[in-house]
DNA sequence: CGCAGGATTGATTGCATTCAACGACCGTGG
DNA sequence: CCACGGTCGTTGAATGCAATCAATCCTGCG
């Protein structure tokens, strides 16, 4: 349900335009973009640290995640992605990509010619700026997480990934309201989001439960629902202004 | 000793090469920039969170880092920073600042006005490119920290730091060698960017010594020297490709 | 000399991990 | 239709890494 519409480039304008304003003529060369639309399936690789980055994709339906490895196996998770999200921005103008990407569920993916979306870029100067807010929102998100994983505890770092998610979907207008959500991801990805073991997630979720901080429905109790948002967002030390939702055009 | 020339324009021009080709008229309009040098003393915010950014800044001698906190006053050093490095990259496009950044002792620092930068950022692409570098590498950085924070033990995260420091610096052209250098940072400190707590810092610096890892000498042991670096490297799980270094042109 | 910030040490506590088993659900194939 | 296997979730007990609490020690400096 309310899947964003087919159109590639109808989506990737939405979600620029989340991010500043976009003249008729950049939109014009927005929708000139080639683009190929794929599914791909769940726990598919969209991109492999070591790669030479050659397709931009663009996440069209269902969510995905970037990830990383130590030597010896463990896993992080560094951030999630929704409809709407630039999967390889990360690495759009270096040599290799320095993780991996891979599909939570089944997707639809529109991939674009990274020297398309270069040329784009440096030569747009509108499409330039509302990239580039795109990547430094992406960066803000990084740093959030890193106060996460470093100086929260179990309850709040897995609070705030509900949280986060709940606002970035509720933005991108994927959600009725941010008070109900899915989110396909098994505890022990969401251990590797958070730095804990899927053990301590399992616990931990049944804690917020019986605090009456979230709910949990669906198949496995994937689907969230917040019944006191303000209590949730307190618990978690959430504050959205790292997410920048005030670049968006005024409407 | 080993201070970087005293210009702003040749500093950042040397660090913008690092990340990719220049053209002559690039380096031209770089030259053209206003900038204006100050200096700080230790412990100096250079951005404060929630603020607009109106001045970039480049520090030019030092050290700084970025931080954040939580709602109860932990506090999570996010990067570090060394000079040559855009301190206000992350919030160049963005409404306002979403960390703060600050430095770690008395330093130089070139600041310039922020639209004078965004100006250039627009409007050359061979400029756009490099910055477009530079920004990602910075987000790559966060994301390896990410891992460091998630998925590390204390004894790693502490030598991955070392080994990225040796070899940003190293990189930078500010080493005589990256077996040996000076990171001025408390243990405090060094425990806010791992995520740990000064107490258990100080038990790991000395189990590292212990080990044969590293040798501290200098004022409260600030100078940090790597007698094997590739034994520190393997302790610390450090793969220096998230920094990108592969992007400089070939000299 | 004494102060202040930082480093060091010891004792204790606790949050999260580890190890191990069991349970629930789902899709598949006989 | 049901047995089966696999994935994921749940639970319990024991362990351990790092936090916490509380002094004490340095050392540069006013």
């Amino acid at each position: 349900m309310l899947k964003p519409g087919r159109s590639p480039h109808a989506l990737i304008l939405k979600k620029l335009r989340l991010r500043g304003a976009l003249s008729a003529a950049d939109a014009a060369a927005i929708d000139a973009l080639p683009t190929q639309t794929r599914t791909v399936e769940s726990g598919s690789y969209l991109v492999r640290e070591g790669d030479p980055p050659k397709l931009c994709s663009l996440l069209l339906t269902g969510f995905a995640f970037r990830q990383k490895m130590t030597q010896d196996g463990a896993r992080q998770i560094l951030s999630l992605h929704i409809p709407g999200d630039l999967l390889d921005l990360p690495s759009l103008f270096l040599k290799v990509a320095d993780h991996s990407v891979q599909t939570l569920v089944r997707c639809e993916v529109a991939y674009i010619p990274v020297p398309a979306l270069q040329e784009l870029v440096l030569t747009h100067p509108g499409i330039a700026r509302t990239m580039w807010v795109d990547a430094l929102v992406d960066g803000s998100i990084f740093r959030e997480w890193e106060l996460n994983l470093g100086r929260r505890d179990a309850r709040a770092r897995i609070a705030h990934i509900l949280c986060e998610l709940a606002s970035r979907m509720e933005a991108a207008g994927l959600l009725d309201s941010k008070e109900k959500f899915e989110l396909p991801i098994t505890q022990e990805q969401l251990a590797d989001a958070t730095g804990l073991t899927s053990v301590h997630v399992n616990r931990t979720l049944q804690a917020l439960k019986a605090e009456g901080l979230i709910g949990r429905s669906g198949r496995s109790g994937r689907v969230v629902t917040i019944p006191d948002w303000d209590r949730l967002r307190s618990a978690a030390d959430f504050n959205p202004r790292y997410l920048h939702l005030d670049q968006a055009v005024p409407a």
